[in-house]
DNA sequence: ATACAGATTGCCT
DNA sequence: GGCAATCTGTATG
């Protein structure tokens, strides 16, 4: 399996003027905040707008995946098997299918809280491992759907300045029937909190 | 109008 | 390992 390094981006609009790949290879080890919940993101997955049939933009814009349009940095949180909730960051300029897919992160703050919702027999490693699993965690629903991500109660922040960037595995994406041979995961290669 | 598939998860055998 | 849960969009009649 293919490894890099993850690159260091001080700054969200910096980060998302990158291609997505890069994004999404770039937020692992980035933080994301939920009121007083932190987690740190160990994997992710990015979705294209062109050559990705595995994409929700693929055959364009409708009501669920609109704010997957929307300019960067804002959350598309779509609804899978009528069950579980994904959080996406949305990437590509405005007007263009892109995001990436936080799969999995690792709890730093606010562990009772993430109980609570995930229910109090759930392992450690599991309360953020998966994408529904995450959402389920951080209390992410559709009605998330489409707000920036820049600051307020629900934001990205990149890694502290001194912590050590993630070496990182990249592969295939899980779970997707199409596009499947594509490598646009990636997750840490040294978190036990990946899927 | 009905059928089916899907970027998942948890419980069942 | 199998399978149900149950929303959204697409394909088909």
């Amino acid at each position: 399996m293919p490894t890099t390094m993850a690159p260091r981006i001080r700054t969200l609009p910096e980060l998302l003027r990158r291609p997505t790949p890069e994004v999404a290879a770039a937020l692992v080890g980035w933080r994301l905040i939920h009121g007083a919940v932190v987690v740190r993101i160990v994997e992710t997955e990015a979705y294209l707008a062109q050559g990705d049939a595995a994409s929700h933009s693929a055959c364009g814009r409708t009501n669920r995946n609109a704010a997957m349009f929307l300019a960067p940095g804002h959350a598309y949180v779509y609804l899978i098997y009528g069950v579980h909730h994904c959080l996406n960051v949305v990437t590509a300029p405005e007007g263009v299918g892109e995001a990436v897919l936080l799969r999995a992160a690792e709890p730093l703050t606010g562990h009772s809280e993430l109980v609570l919702r995930r229910g109090a027999g759930v392992r450690e490693r599991d309360l953020c491992r998966g994408p529904g699993r995450l959402c389920q965690a951080l209390g992410l629903t559709r009605a998330h759907d489409g707000r920036a991500l820049f600051a307020g109660e629900l934001r990205l922040e990149p890694p502290p300045t001194d912590e050590p960037r993630a070496e990182l595995l990249i592969g295939p994406r899980v779970g997707i029937t199409k596009s499947a041979e594509l490598p646009l995961r990636f997750r840490a290669a040294r978190s036990r909190f990946t899927s």
